[in-house]
Formats: structure tokens, C-alpha cells, sequence
DNA sequence: CCGTGTTTTCAATATATTCTGAAACATCAA
DNA sequence: TTGATGTTTCAGAATATATTGAAAACACGG
């Protein structure tokens, strides 16, 4: 109680400890917003953030009190990121709860979500593009041509995309794709 | 009126005009379901889509017709459109309605979603980052220190991929970019 | 300044997505 | 088997996002 009120009183240096607690806040709105914008959805950016700043395995209870969401949210959540591979559940023994923790390693982290959206939209779309590329290759007349010709290059283009990212998803062997990365710089 | 019965009564090759129609509603889901998934939203990526596809600038009533949507919502979804750069607004002499036409080559497209992704998000992201950093820089104790050690790694990767897109953006003088990814291939 | 054709705006509505909470389900130890 | 502990599911509620449509604003030629 007096602790609080003399913050509150003089101004001065902020305890470690509340000026972490906001920055974090900061933090995880942050990527939240950004999860936004790349059709990742608000809550599962929240878990993951406050996951990799964690520095311990958190439980289901401890993610809810802290984001302040339901069970079945934060189940759901959690589920999907171990789906996506950047969260690993861990059990402690004598424990019968699970625990999760993130993938702290950055440049893992971001080779997983290329791999998975690879998988997930990168593959399925060039399949698409070819089948529209090949379905209108023997048609003929103006506007068929255009549209096959804009099919092909937009397969090209993509099968290009689905390349580098099959190379980035394996980087952490090859080593090359820091190397090009570097050259880019 | 004859053409059109023929084609119910006999099975045969389908009439380009017809099969052309069908794929290109194809091409327009799936562009769509895509632009989805990575944020965008659905009339925006299906109007994109279909100015790419189209051999001539359309009209607002053109599309509204083509993709059955109101005013409101093309005229909207258009001036994003405009204002990310992917599609332009041509005027035809002597008549006062407004034509839309998509940047038609691929490379400059990606450059374009490159360079306006990381105006809105990256360049923001990073300047969040590097405040959360600053701000837990002189903290004290396991949990802080932490917490400043992963933004300092998160602001690092963030910084690298800005360079990297930044470079992208440029690529149609310096051509650097394209033979990097080749040499990623 | 008026009339006409076009574009923009925005409150209301519709749709899609996410979240909750409680019940069902699993697992284990006693 | 029972009870304690933990997880999953999912119908309904809440929220967020997208869409409509009609009125207002605009731009121009006459």
C-alpha cells in the first residue's frame, strides 16, 4: 500500500517491476496488431508474444490469468500454435498439467512460419495457377490468350516464391540463405 | 439463340468463351481465398484479380456488375487498390467516367506489396521494438534481462528483413534482387 | 447558376470471426 | 469404482469486419 501510494507521489525512477509489466504490455499489443495484419488471429499472437517472452513454460491457467481469456480460447490457441509447430508443450514430472513454451530461436521461429505457409497457401495456390494455366492453354481468341498468358506468369512467379521458401525452410542446415540474405544487405 | 442450344444438346469441346468464363471465376476465388489469408480482404483481392485478368481498363459499374457488388463497396475497395499502388485510374477522352487498370507485370507487383507492406508494418514494428528494447535496457533482474535480450533479437531479425525488403523495392534499377533469388534456386 | 452524370460518404445492416463457459471427456491415484 | 485434476469440444453470445444503398458532394458543360 505505501509503496504503491509514494509512486504514485514523487516522480522518480519506476520499480523494475511495473515498468516491465507495461513495456510487456506494450510488447504484446505490438504483435498482436501485427499478427492482425498478416491473417494471424489477435489472440493466438498474444499467447505466442507472451510466450516467447517468458522465461519459463507457462500452463493453460497462467496463459488465461494473464490475457485475461477463457479456457476454450486459450486451449484452442495454444493447440494451433503447437499445430504450427512454433510452441512445444513440455511436461514436468510429478505434473500432470502441460506446460507450453515457444521457440525462442528468431531465425527458427521465422523459418517454421515460411515452411507452414509454404504448405498451407504457397503449394495449394501454384497447383491452382497451373490448372488455370493449363485449362486455358488451347483456347483461343484475345481475351483466352491474355488471361493464359497472365496465368503462366503468375505460376511462374509464384513457383519462383515457393522455391526460395523451400530454401529458407532448410536453412538451418545450408547456411545459404543467410549468406544471400547478407549479399542483399 | 442456336449457338447457345447446340452447346446444351451435344457433348463436345466447350466453347471458349464459356470454359474461359469458368476459369476465371476459379482464378478469382482462389486469388481471393489468398489474399485472405495473408490479410487482405476478399472484394479487395477479388477486384485486383480481376483487373489483372482484364485486356482493358474497367469501369466501377463494370465491376460492380462483373462481381455482383454495390457502389460503395467497389468504389471503396478500388481507391485501396489505388492507394497501394496495384491498380491505376486511366481517363478515355471524351468520357467522364473513371477506367481502373492492375499493374500487369508480376515483378513490379511484389515490389509494390513489398514496398507498401513495409511502409505500414515492418518500419512501425521495428520502431516499436527498438523502444521496447531502449525502455529495458538498464532493468534489473532474470525477467528483464530476458525480456530486453528477446527484443534486441526480435529488433535485429525485423531490421534485417526491412533491409532485405528495402532492397526488393529498388530492384527494378539495381537488379541485385533477382540474382539473388536465383542464386537461392 | 442549373442540370446531368459521376464519385464519395456513412449510418444501418449483414456477415464472418472469435470467444465464452459449461458439459463431456480423459487420466490417474486411492 | 470414485473423486480429483486436467483437457477438449462446441452451441450460443459477443465482437469485429465488410457491405449495402441512398443521400450528399462533386465536377463539368452549357
Amino acid at each position: 500500500m505505501k509503496a504503491a501510494r509514494a509512486r504514485l507521489l514523487h516522480a522518480g525512477p519506476v520499480p523494475a517491476p511495473a515498468a516491465l509489466h507495461e513495456v510487456r504490455e506494450e510488447f504484446l499489443a505490438h504483435w498482436a496488431a501485427m499478427g492482425t495484419a498478416w491473417g494471424i488471429n489477435r489472440t493466438m499472437a498474444q499467447i505466442h508474444a507472451l510466450l516467447m517472452v517468458s522465461n519459463r513454460p507457462l500452463s493453460t491457467d497462467e496463459v488465461m490469468a494473464d490475457l485475461q481469456i477463457s479456457r476454450g480460447n486459450a486451449n484452442t490457441n495454444l493447440r494451433d500454435l503447437v499445430g504450427w509447430g512454433l510452441v512445444r508443450s513440455v511436461l514436468r514430472r510429478g505434473e500432470r498439467k502441460e506446460f507450453f513454451e515457444a521457440e525462442k530461436d528468431v531465425w527458427k521461429m521465422f523459418c517454421i512460419i515460411v515452411r507452414e505457409r509454404r504448405r498451407r497457401e504457397i503449394t495449394p495456390a501454384l497447383s491452382a495457377l497451373d490448372a488455370c494455366a493449363a485449362r486455358t492453354k488451347h483456347l483461343r481468341g484475345a481475351d483466352a490468350e491474355a488471361f493464359h498468358q497472365m496465368m503462366e506468369r503468375l505460376a511462374e512467379f509464384v513457383r519462383l516464391t515457393n522455391n526460395v521458401m523451400e530454401k529458407v525452410e532448410r536453412a538451418e542446415q545450408s547456411s545459404v540463405v543467410p549468406w544471400a540474405l547478407r549479399l542483399l544487405q
